[in-house]
DNA sequence: ACTTTAAGTCAGCGTTGTTGACATTCCAAT
DNA sequence: ATTGGAATGTCAACAACGCTGACTTAAAGT
């Protein structure tokens, strides 16, 4: 049978959440939410030729200003040369600074101009309304359970990185 | 400040994890989760030739066999060319069988193959032991809120055909 | 029978991921 | 001081997968 892996009490607790039909739900809830969570962004960016991948570069230059580029491929988890097209155009179009490092001056650092700065609270803002909409609806503990189980499917680098920002803002 | 949307109690309720700082940890939980999520199907498909838009097609014929290409259309979010240009591949293999409607000669009823149906398990094992090992790590409270905030981070459209796929499953 | 609508296909384009090759610039170690 | 390695950037090519537009075929409405 398909439940056969979950069909059974282990210590006397339940595993029914476990079945392979309660994690194919759960691949499908991931796979519409994440739809969702990226559509508002995806309409403002839409005809200004950007797309998600410089909506990624912005958040995390918002977040951590004077990041190098090394630093923001191993976050976004692509190749340079990719990132590079993106960043190329931000600086082209005037959202992104990229200065020589003083120390080091083979890095650049990179900050968000006032227009940069302009875009990611234009974008942020769509994406925070969605979230902010639905936790409220759920309540903290849901939402503590959500933060919970995305932490636990990532890989443990994605896990290291997701920590490390979160502790450089307190 | 920031924090100005969230830093009030309503009816004695806290109301901390709906701070921009809470929402915005939840938007890069999403992030590098989903990235996770798709990680162990990505490893597989690639050097397939087959990509993420595959996987998807793969897994809703599997979930509602001899549906209409315009029927996974809604479900996907595509476009039908899009949708076309992964099915023809998926029908040139062997994966699926594109079969001409009896009632509607217009429409194609979708199957998968044995072979098809052998892709289909690899992915689907492998991600649901991501899930499975994620699950088993918070514990079912934990999950229950992870289904509810992605439900409710959908949009209303979304949501109505991640239960309608739940419903034709029990 | 003629027109309209719907389903599916083909052709072409844009974004964004990939690899490979190569230049530059700088730090560090010998 | 020269050499080796690391960080960055560029150019080129390619694959996956979104998109639009134009088209064929089949069903449905008048």
């Amino acid at each position: 049978m398909a439940d056969a892996s979950a069909s059974q009490v282990l210590g006397g607790e339940s595993l029914l959440y476990l079945t392979d039909e309660q994690l194919r739900q759960g691949i499908e809830a991931m796979f519409f939410a994440y739809r969702g969570f990226t559509a508002d962004p995806d309409r403002i960016l839409q005809g200004l030729s950007y797309g998600r991948a410089h909506h990624r570069a912005i958040h995390f230059i918002h977040c951590a200003p004077g990041t190098t580029v090394n630093n923001l491929l191993n976050i976004l988890g692509v190749t340079k040369q990719s990132l590079n097209r993106v960043l190329r155009t931000l600086v082209e179009d005037g959202l992104v600074e990229s200065r020589v490092g003083r120390a080091d001056k083979r890095e650049r650092h990179l900050y968000l101009t006032e227009a940069g700065d302009a875009l990611e609270k234009q974008l942020s803002d769509a994406q925070r309304a969605r979230m902010r909409s639905a936790y409220r609806q759920v309540g903290p503990e849901a939402v503590a359970g959500f933060k919970q189980v995305l932490e636990a499917m990532m890989d443990p680098e994605m896990q290291r990185q997701y920590q490390r920002l979160r502790e450089n803002r307190g």
